[in-house]
DNA sequence: GTGAAAGCGCTAACAA
DNA sequence: TTGTTAGCGCTTTCAC
């Protein structure tokens, strides 16, 4: 294939210097019109690209930010990148995506890579930390999303705190008569496992519910493990309600229901977890707990972009909301 | 911050060449292994890391490939996107994810910043094309997937052949005693509306049913569109089945029906189209085309790591396969 | 086994 | 207005 297209190649080619066609295609006052002119169509003829890594290395910004995910078929995540690669686009911005799968080690290994590469910065989610492996992140610029994770270096964090959207949704169900609510969520590998617990229960204590034990169900969080405890709760049959805590875990103990039940005579009151699109109208509507995304990603983008110096190690939190329906 | 690590700095630091560092760190053996080790011990308290930009500059693979996709929420291009950045991690490769919303423009604009950066090759869903912006990949390694579109070069393309599943569906609900087989899919503004509308045909033929313009229901690909033919379908009240081509609107008139009828008593027979997660449990199951991503981005990923020449403008066609529930 | 020089593509700084 | 020089971080080539 034909050589690579440089300034020194155009130079030659124009028999002028190398750095008239510098200034020519980077918009400098000090260049004749007609030069300017000249160069650029030529450039343009000989389908010249600027090199990104000459750029880099004299200093420039590589306008590169990676986005680290456990997986991205989760809809929740799948959301947060279409949305965060939008933001890209809009901030002209490359959006490099690494699926770390919830392992540290590769959680490591994708941040080597975006500081090799000299990316601006880096939204993650913390993968369980793993002592074994230290992800040392020098000086890049990180944004923590959804959990937080002592990575050696402190840096802001997007949560979301769906406490009080818990408590409500207990709340509501109460409201409504049930006396025996069912919880079902991610058991304490996440942190955000006990925190839902703990949000369910004061949701009860509120209500002047008694725990009941039986009826709390956590695990890992996946849809299968998530259909399995509510088909365990259906056989059992006390609940009159279930809650979810996690969205994976909601995906498949909804399944779990429709299975077993009818739309119509349903006998259990269903809240689930995150907002997948067909919650909106699946058995005329399911009832959850709507993560706002969008804002997270946005904030995200935001939160690498602006150039302020250490202004924000704080953290970000936003607000779960209790869609009823 | 502390100035960038370099193999300059550590060198003085330790008061050797800098090329002595070069060595020790690229494992080339004519180095002590002494002054190895301490090399690489220094390094990593300095926390170096490699600069991908100078490697670049001199030539060497940047491992980076690119991924345009019209956007990632859609199940089919979140699942691609998933197994393909999957694929990238055990290559070594790092995913950039450009999401063009099916713009041409916002396509040669991801190309061009693809270009800068010396990207490997990409793999494109090609943007409805605008005579306007010629998408010109100077040499850029780029596989076409779903669709194919006349850019600057022949590249190869990673196509579904979704023809037989779609005539097996029709015959299926033929064999069931349908007569009256209505077909909800995109129209001609994507290339594939046509051709799915012709093997919805094609299956009639065979079964020999008879065309009915009435049935024959077209629009832009999105889930609103397949929700709003699917009601007018509904409205009309003639068809007893209906056969979808495509995975937006396939979840829309899916949507319609569900919202319409219900699942016991259901007097549409529906044959979906794509994968999403759904599909296998909502109302006891929906028959679908399924669309085999997992393989296609596995292609995708691996016709972008191998090396050869030109040995392959070679379309790669992957059959779409009826999934009856 | 180690070091010095050169060059990849680009632009800031100076020279003409 | 245009040209020359130098250097960003790295490795290949050639000395020592």
């Amino acid at each position: 294939m034909s050589e690579r297209v440089t300034i020194k190649s155009i130079a030659k080619d124009l028999g002028i210097s190398h750095m008239t066609v510098s200034r020519a295609l980077s918009d400098h006052p000090n260049v004749l019109k007609e030069t300017r002119a000249l160069v650029r169509q030529r450039a343009a003829e000989m389908g010249y690209v600027k090199s990104a890594a000459a750029k880099a290395m004299r200093g420039d910004a590589t306008r590169i930010v990676g986005l680290l995910l456990p997986n991205i078929v989760n809809e929740f995540y799948a959301r947060f990148a279409n949305t965060m690669a939008l933001a890209c686009e809009a901030k002209s911005l490359q959006l490099v995506i690494h699926l770390t799968g919830d392992d540290s080690h590769a959680e490591a290994q994708a941040l080597k890579r975006l500081q090799e590469i000299q990316a601006q910065g880096v939204v993650m989610v913390p993968a369980p930390c793993d002592p074994d492996v230290v992800p040392n992140l020098h000086g890049l610029k990180a944004v923590q999303l959804i959990r937080q994770s002592d990575i050696g270096q402190p840096v802001p964090a997007i949560l979301v705190d769906d406490a009080p959207a818990l408590r409500a949704a207990v709340a509501s169900l109460a409201n409504m008569g049930h006396r025996d609510i069912a919880y079902i969520g991610a058991d304490q590998a996440m942190s955000s496992g006990p925190s839902r617990l703990a949000a369910f229960r004061e949701g009860l204590e509120i209500a002047r519910l008694m725990r009941q034990p039986s009826l709390e169900k956590t695990g890992a969080p996946s849809a299968e493990i998530g259909h399995a405890l509510m088909s365990e709760l259906l056989t059992a049959n006390v609940a009159t309600a279930v809650v979810c805590g996690g969205v994976e875990i909601s995906n498949g103990a909804l399944r779990a229901l429709l299975e077993a039940d009818q739309p119509q005579d349903r006998g259990v009151d269903f809240i689930g977890y995150g907002d997948a699109s067909f919650y909106s109208w699946i058995g005329g509507g399911v009832s959850t707990i709507f993560l706002p995304v969008e804002q997270l990603a946005t904030k995200a983008a935001d939160l690498l972009s602006e150039d302020r110096p250490e202004a924000s190690i704080l953290n970000h939190v936003y607000p779960a909301e209790l869609i009823q329906r």
